[in-house]
DNA sequence: TATTGTTATACTCTATAACTATA
DNA sequence: TATAGTTATAGAGTATAACAATA
């Protein structure tokens, strides 16, 4: 219930909702590395987990482009989910150049652990929702990502921020 | 008006309110960040500009404490809003061992800018939403932001990130 | 001895270019 | 010649330690 008496004042400022999601949503970042970290895993290493687990076979390449981190960079990602024997390259017989990246049983294991991890960050972050209100936020925000053209469940990262210098 | 016959079937599986906070918030963060480009600004100087004018006479500890920016980073940016004439550094009285930060008539001027080019950008990202969504949004981030401890007006910026390595 | 501003340095992440092996 | 994976390197952001002037 909210207040609706402004008759004659100029309209309240309120923080701009853009600032909000900005400032809420490089908390949730923060908060959700940190969970993750126990793991051994850092955010990227997740989205690996997810996108291979709803893709499973792509390429190097085709999992940088959607999850929008270069190639140099996945290397190391990818080395790094390997030699702990979450993820393995298959030869392709097709096309020598390229591996297909799958996840192995221990790698399905640890999608789990990132699933609950996930599911417990959801719920701390909304604590001060319920769950209809949770509904409302999903429902105002998944609105806004669609008409940004945002890819479903792909987290940006951070491009370029520096603007000066 | 949304769909509510879900009978016998398990709760659909919708993306998390918290992973969109993160998608749409480093999304809004680099959009910021390229709508302040022009201006020959990044982020953190927008918020030198923001809490020194609701707080003059700041020093660069306290500044640094406000916005979450380690001093040996903060003297770079102060430096460089100094050199441009939008801030001054005045020689306190009582301690000559720091400042008093204050934006000079230029610095306002920009200010004027910075705030143009948030409700640009404010109006740009919500663009799917109507007036009484935005509000709603807001005040649900609004409410996350406040049980969650973070300082109105504060962006965090980003922490460790890397878990892994 | 502690604090302010500053400098120096290391580590991470991002970005680009170049190399190799295939195609 | 173009592409997949890889390596090397440069740039920005973050973090820590150390220093000079002052308290």
């Amino acid at each position: 219930m909210q207040e609706r008496s402004n008759l004659g004042r100029p309209p309240r400022r309120r923080t701009s909702a853009a600032f909000l999601v900005a400032q809420v949503g490089s908390h949730a970042a923060t908060k959700f590395a940190e969970r993750l970290a126990p793991l051994g895993l850092s955010p990227p290493h997740a989205g690996i987990f997810r996108v291979l687990s709803a893709n499973p076979g792509l390429s190097q390449q085709a999992l940088g482009a959607i999850l929008g981190i270069l190639p140099s960079r996945l290397v190391i990602l990818v080395d790094e989910l390997e030699k702990r024997g979450f993820v393995e390259r298959r030869d392709t017989p097709d096309d020598r150049r390229s591996y297909a990246l799958h996840l192995t049983g221990n790698g399905n294991g640890m999608l789990d652990n990132i699933g609950r991890v996930a599911r417990e960050h959801d719920a701390a972050l909304c604590a001060a929702l319920n769950e209809k209100e949770r509904e409302q936020l999903a429902s105002l925000l998944g609105r806004i990502a669609e008409e940004q053209g945002l890819t479903p469940g792909v987290h940006p990262g951070f491009k370029r921020l520096g603007g000066s210098k």
